[in-house]
RNA sequence: GGCCCCAUCGUCCAGAGGUUAGGACACCGGUCUUUCAAGCCGGAGACGGGGAUUCGAGUUCCCCUGGGGCUACCA
């Protein structure tokens, strides 16, 4: 019985692959993959002036950047292609013929200027800004002599006057539309093409897509479509609205909210990994307290009684904090081949400079300090290059005070030379030198931390010496020396 | 305006009539420590309001209020 369960994710090229379709994919996938049926991809570019191939490339690409597999869809092929709707225009315009012939649609020659210029005014006098289905009662002969003019002709549903559409949401139980809150939609655009609303039903059902699910700002459309069904006498599938997705200031989320589309997210520096776990838990809830959750687990975890029935608020801080676990937990040659990219973004080829064990070994250290991948490059900084400046703060507290300059010079005579240079030879000498100088730690830590890397925080000296190498060391505390001295 | 949906900490979720209303992010304090992170311990913080049902309501029902969505020849 599971075999039967069809889902599709049916994005439009309009946009790029944002947050809330991610989401509603996510749901899907889940879905499909738990109950074993399957993923259909469909791309929804009947909207031909705003459809882009670029568009296309960057959903498909993000989709598989998440890891959302598609059993059928483009580039995958399947037995109920094409996933194209362009390229399925000849089925729509059937059903639309079969509608026509039943006198359950009708073509409307309004022009959109007139419509927009009547809902203007049914808008000032307080009236709903419903289309007044005039061309739904032309008699036979004004439909010839419209016809005969050549105007151009979208073709609109019937919507019954009387009565009442409903259906068992998936999510929100029982939801019934008055048919006289419906206006008479368009099925069939002038130039040919297929709304949304007549489309996504026609191929829903040659798809046989089992479940419907998709955002609550879609739910009006749903009564619609339940007519195109019953009118074209096809199956249903289930519906089920998921809740909304909003900004900090609590609309919907959209573009002006700040980074919206999955590549963006990526570009960012998180992990696709992080953000399946954090959007998932956006309108859903495995039922426990839960919060990390693996790919596996989800899978396992999801049903749609899961699914909350109330918009969530998009934290972005609360998904900073959640790749930061997920970049922590990661294995290191996994952690380093991902965030090899970023640093060579900011610093160029690496491997002409550094050796990969050199890059890696920084990267390591830094691994419990990074949020996203994207901070690597400024975390790492002083790895790649010299200090050019000294932190102001850290300045004025360390190389202001009487003596910088001595601790600068015997630290770097204590580890000049070292038999060794490791992490536990250096402590050694540094702590030495502190002992020598009748000075806690601290400070000659301090002191020498800031010269070595000119800021006042980052991974353990010790560590961090032992990575950057003697001569890096021994150069950068001479440096420092100098500029020390120059300030008294 | 009309229609539809929703309502537990600032935010995201638990809570399927009887709980000291739980967890996470963020916040505050402490701890560890050479710094920053991370970690650990602790704190503050919520059932929008009113009726009804019930021995008993965050949980059920109704009203109000509040929020959101839709209102295209976009999806």
């Amino acid at each position: 019985m599971s075999s039967h369960i069809r889902v599709r994710m049916p994005p439009s090229p309009t946009g790029r692959f944002h947050i809330g379709n991610a989401r509603t994919a996510l749901y899907k996938w889940l879905f499909a993959r738990r109950r074993g049926g399957a993923f259909v991809l469909r791309i929804e570019d009947t909207d031909r002036a705003r459809s882009t191939q670029d568009n296309i490339a960057t959903i498909l690409d993000s989709m598989r950047w998440l890891g959302l597999d598609w059993d059928e869809g483009p580039e995958v092929g399947g037995d109920c292609g094409p996933y194209f709707q362009s390229q399925r225009l000849d089925r729509y315009r059937r059903a639309v013929d079969r509608l026509l012939d039943d006198g359950k649609a009708y073509p409307c020659y309004c022009t959109p200027q007139e419509l927009e210029h009547r809902r203007k005014e049914m808008h000032a006098k307080g009236l709903p800004p419903r289309y007044d289905r005039r061309c739904r009662g032309l008699t036979h002969s004004e439909r010839e002599q419209r016809e005969a003019e050549g105007r151009p002709k979208a073709i609109r549903f019937a919507v019954p006057e009387d009565g009442a559409v409903g259906w068992d949401d998936l999510v929100r139980g029982p939801i019934e539309f008055q048919n006289s809150e419906l206006d008479d939609f368009v099925l069939l655009r002038s130039d040919g093409t297929p709304t949304y609303l007549l489309a996504c039903a026609v191929d829903d059902s040659a798809m046989a897509i089992s479940h419907v699910l998709r955002g609550e700002d879609l739910i009006s459309g749903t009564p619609r479509q339940i007519h195109v069904y019953n009118a074209l006498g096809l199956p249903m599938p289930r519906f089920g609205h998921l809740p909304l997705i909003l900004g900090p200031d609590r609309s919907k989320l959209a573009k002006r909210h700040g980074a919206v589309s999955v590549t963006e997210y990526r570009d960012q520096g998180y992990l696709a990994e992080a953000l399946v776990n954090f959007v998932a838990l956006l309108g859903w809830s495995p039922g426990d307290d839960r919060e990390l959750l693996s790919r596996e687990e989800l899978i396992e975890a999801f049903s749609l009684e899961g699914i909350g029935r109330s918009n969530a608020v998009f934290d972005a801080e609360k998904l900073a904090w959640m790749n930061g676990v997920y970049l922590r937990n990661l294995p290191p040659d996994d952690y380093v081949a991902r965030s090899r990219p970023f640093l060579e973004a900011t610093f160029g080829r690496l491997s002409e400079q550094f050796d990969d064990d050199y890059v890696a070994k920084a990267l390591m250290l830094e691994q419990e300090r990074a949020r996203t991948l994207a901070e690597l490059p400024q975390l790492t900084e002083f790895f790649f290059r010299d200090p050019e400046r000294y932190d102001d703060k850290g300045e004025r507290k360390w190389f202001r005070r009487d003596g910088a300059a001595e601790v600068l010079a015997a630290v770097r005579a204590a580890i000049g030379g070292l038999p060794s240079f490791d992490v536990e030879s250096i402590e050694t000498a540094i702590r030495g030198v502190a002992d020598r100088l009748d000075l806690k730690a601290g400070p000659v830590i301090h002191t020498t931390r800031l010269a070595v890397t000119g800021r006042t925080k980052g991974p353990g000296l010790f560590e961090l010496m032992a990575v950057l190498g003697e001569d890096r060391v021994l150069t950068r505390l001479t440096r420092a020396e100098e500029h020390t001295r120059s300030l008294r």
